[in-house]
DNA sequence: ATTATTATCGAAAACGTTTTCGATTTTTTA
DNA sequence: TAAAAAATCGAAAACGTTTTCGATAATAAT
């Protein structure tokens, strides 16, 4: 029942700690026979490390820190999940905390995050954080962080994203290679650099294709996570816009509120319009038709974020200072039943 | 950048490590004159103690395991955001795995976790656990570990749980309340506990209140999760079971499923008939008519989770052993506008 | 038979903290 | 003024591991 150490198997072989601490790393100076005796013993006894006495001994802990400013999301839920199982394989577990997109909140975790020693973090911004000292002194202390998702220009340091632009562009070109000629598009608020590209990739599709931007048909959604506003959305084009054959939205809630209001309203779809959601939320394979959508592979996301805060451990530890990095994650547009 | 030890506060303040660990602790048995001293120079030097060294020395790491078999789910998502939140409050930080509902991952994510020497551990069972030799070991060498939601009856330990039958009960009862006379009910398969818990719910309901069971409206969905198997179900009562004017399904994709469908088949809701969803997913509040449901609190859930761990974590502490026990999470029923 | 190599081991320091306990100094009490 | 009490401090051990480096023993080369 009390702990079983390296002293107590050295003790009970008559030999010194060290040896039997090597022995189980399979140094090479320790002979066959004393490790293959000790290796039994330690099966035996199911001896395990003591993982403190190794941090303070390697200073190292083998774990991260992951700071998500809305765990109960699909789409973040998912880079939790990439992070988590991508560390796993290399042998790192990850400590979660949410920022409730707070930068109060967000600065205190950093600290508690550094006060455990982490070897590393991971950091999508919260939104009203507008201030970067906090990172930037972690940055300047050495410690390895990467931003994910939720990043400012002004912070230097490896970052992963997705390509909202490229994304937009895409969903909006396939409204386009499926026949429509009159796209509207649902943005959010100006702020919000997602908001930002996403209008710019459906601008330029536009132009690529040799349409006209017409900002007539392109509408504010006061809140973008709004069933509602999707509905009023609809309302509006189906009095004032008749001549609109497809709609792009920014998210999948938006998309939804308009095809469900449209079917209220008798239009076909995706006869007579089609519609393009984005973030392939759950809830977008159980519309009728099901909506069709852009893809933010959350799970890919973590996985690269978390590949590249391993790097960068790695490299700090052997004293490079390798350049930064941002890697973009490319998006995929879903065809499902709202578009032709 | 060199990092800033207690050492190296006692040599630049000429006195010992030994007062400088005490100082700043607040010990009676050094000088206020001295803790001032020591107080400042760390607060300049932004003096954070080594973590490692402090678990070494205590036995204590502050962290906790958390073994979730999903974290892409609206519930247990919330169950993770409960305990970390709580978790943060005491001094606890959490390390989170997902099991993948397999009991292969789940053995080898409790090794880690030992490995880890974090202070407990909170587990929700993988489907196919059904050998608990690995759960019954780490209670045996004195880790606190408390299950949640996926238990065994034949673990001993601290449990918190949903009470499935009284939350079937309740929801069955609004059916009634609210007029029904004739209600169906769509179930999983035959092995889950869940299951088992919200039919006997549901069947009790009944016999409360002089509502004859008719096993013939009872209906076994394949897979609970499947907005498919709800449609199928509401085909079948369509045809064969007219008198139907309430159904209580026992996820909300199954109560989803149904709803679309009826609404195809011209079926008034909740004029004609009611549903009753199970769970409160998000997708319950963009249906039409909005879905009324049974809210399983998560967050709550893990709030409490983490509760009983930390009172566990201070008895084995001080050496008490408290009895065990298993605390029940109420539920509460949502009304909204697919019942009358 | 001597020297050079190689194999095998352990002493000891180090990681940074906490805490006991004894030593010293200062203050209080009689 | 002497004894008792209180205040203040530090030495040292302990937590359990890793790793360097020197020592010894065994083997190979000359």
């Amino acid at each position: 029942m009390s702990k079983v150490t390296l002293k107590k198997i050295a003790e009970t072989l008559g030999i010194s700690t060290a040896t039997v601490s090597k022995a189980l790393k399979d140094y090479a100076d320790v002979s066959p026979t004393t490790k293959s005796k000790v290796k039994a013993l330690a099966e035996k006894l199911n001896f395990k490390p003591n993982s403190y006495a190794q941090s303070l001994r390697t200073q190292e802990s083998k774990i991260i820190g992951l700071i998500i400013p809305q765990i109960v999301h699909h789409f973040f839920a998912n880079i939790i999940l990439g992070v988590i199982k991508s560390a796993e394989k290399e042998g790192y577990l990850v400590i979660t905390l949410q920022s409730d997109e707070s930068y109060d909140i967000e600065k205190e975790q950093l600290e508690l995050l550094l006060d455990k020693n982490v070897d590393g973090i991971l950091l999508s911004l919260a939104d009203n954080t507008v201030r970067y000292k906090h990172i930037s002194e972690i940055i300047n202390d050495g410690i390895p962080i990467v931003l994910y998702d939720k990043i400012s220009k002004s912070i230097e340091c490896n970052k992963v994203v997705i390509d909202d632009k490229k994304a937009a562009y895409n969903a909006t070109k396939h409204l386009i290679d499926s026949g429509c000629k009159r796209i509207a598009h649902i943005r959010g608020r100006l702020k919000p650099q997602t908001t930002i590209d996403r209008f710019k990739g459906y601008k330029e599709a536009l132009k690529a294709h040799n349409i006209p931007f017409d900002k007539s048909i392109v509408f504010e959604a006061k809140n973008i996570a709004s069933f509602e506003d999707g509905k009023n959305v609809a309302d509006e084009i189906f009095l004032n816009h008749k001549d609109v054959d497809g709609i792009f939205a920014m998210t999948d809630l938006l998309a939804t509120g308009v095809l469900v209001r449209l079917k209220e309203l008798n239009v076909k779809i995706p006869k007579d319009i089609s519609i393009m959601g984005f973030s392939n939320w759950f809830l977008t394979r159980i519309t009728t038709p099901k909506l069709s959508t852009v893809d933010q592979p959350g799970y890919k996301m973590g996985e690269e974020a978390f590949k590249i805060l391993f790097e960068q451990i790695n490299n700090t530890r052997k004293g490079i200072k390798a350049p930064y990095k941002t890697i973009e994650i490319p998006t995929e547009v879903i065809i499902r039943d709202s578009t032709k």
